[in-house]
DNA sequence: CGAGATAAATGAACTATATTCATTTAGAGA
DNA sequence: TCTCTAAATGAATATAGTTCATTTATCTCG
């Protein structure tokens, strides 16, 4: 990309003179679009993500967005599935399916931790058109299988441990004083207490909480793997 | 302004001659917020749930709801803690920590099931303000409690649950085909055959997922208390 | 009983966003 | 060259949420 602008002289005269009608290349893309969309994202969250200055990122107009992209929810799949890329799913193939569902599962709820206004979005959409996502699944779903998992299974495993890793993700969103009763410590002393006895460990609260999670949910997983290629003989 | 139109009969004219100022009774309150609110939340959905509508559903100016309420981010917070308020805790203090868990899980998916909407947003609400969500975990905090488990863990395995639950409840509102690979078969073949013979099982796919996680994960928390007591001496 | 004070409503205005639309223009192809 | 089309433009629309000056019924106090 970037034509490296030939002309050039032209320079600082008039603010922006601002063609009309078609230009001479393409101004816009799927690609450019996102990339600008992640910039903003990553400058001013999503509060700033806005029609308005995704356009000003690419220098153009906003309707001039809907020649390329259907709605702003479309920007966010963009968005997403370049997310979902970044998910690291190495370890399938190499190391034992539990083991590399554990790794999965860390990097899948780094990714999203920095961007949870999309975990809502991402639950519910379809893979259709998102081919980073389909193949990331693909790797996952062959993991299983070479692991041994009955294959009507391996379906209802990835969601459990991406409900989890999900559900875990919004977490991290939250503050660190979620849980702080305040004045009504008497309402709730026992749960009050707890927060107390917990608040002796370091800092990450959310990552002692998705630790102990995760392990525990594997470890079901082999009980669940191993009792299930007992009971078919 | 409005001069009241002196002309017109005004008898049936004017559909409502809508008072202005100091009503001889209060027309809202939280809790009548709140009910209308959940009136149109059944009726219409999330979507719905407008502050124009729900000062229609009130019968006053959506500006007068701003007497009442800070924001719809605060009418959002009352209806999330009414919800919360219809998760069964009963079986804590009667069953089995392990089997308590279950039961609650269950029916905390459930309740937001329905209200997916508010799950980002609970995820990441403080308690303080909501006295019904309070009591829930003070209830669930003391059957981990009497269950055995030590204080510094309670509410890392209450927080790693409610990661799940609130997970799962965000698949409830996905579309049944959402792993219907189309087209691209030969992309991720694996995938597609799981997907393929998942179908073959009755209807709700992700009550199998919730089943199925939700097992593995607590029969996983059962061994962690074990091997915590043991190691702890 | 009368005079504030206060709570609680009113409608109009303001803001921000996404989105649509008629219009314009540069370039590709017949 | 003529025409079609992709791709931009700015103005306009729709829908929110929210603020504000204003109005008025009721409560309280002297």
């Amino acid at each position: 990309m970037e034509p490296a602008l030939p002309d050039v002289p032209e320079a600082m005269a008039s603010p922006a003179p601002r063609r009309r009608g078609r230009p001479s290349r393409p101004v816009l893309s799927r690609a450019k679009i996102t990339t600008a969309a992640l910039a903003i994202i990553g400058r001013s969250g999503y509060e700033g993500l806005t029609m308005a200055a995704l356009a000003r990122e690419l220098k153009t107009a906003p309707s001039a967005l809907y020649n390329h992209v259907a709605s702003k929810d479309e920007v966010l799949n963009w968005v997403q599935d370049d997310v979902n890329d970044t998910i690291d799913t190495s370890a399938f193939g190499r190391d034992p399916w539990d083991v590399a569902l554990v790794r999965w599962a860390y990097s899948y709820r780094e990714a999203f931790a920095q961007h949870s206004p999309l975990i809502p979005v991402i639950a519910v959409l379809p893979i259709t058109g998102a081919p980073h996502t389909l193949e990331m699944y693909e790797r996952v779903a062959g993991g299983l299988r070479a692991g041994g998992w009955p294959e009507d299974l391996i379906i209802d495993t990835i969601v459990a441990v991406e409900s989890f890793v999900l559900g875990s993700a919004m977490d991290v969103a939250a503050p660190e004083w979620i849980f702080d009763v305040g004045e009504q410590h008497d309402l709730a002393p026992t749960f009050a207490d707890a927060v107390t006895a917990r608040r002796g460990r370091g800092r990450k609260a959310a990552d002692d909480a998705f630790a102990l999670g995760l392990n525990a949910l594997v470890a079901g997983l082999r009980g669940t793997l191993a009792a299930t290629l007992a009971t078919r003989t």
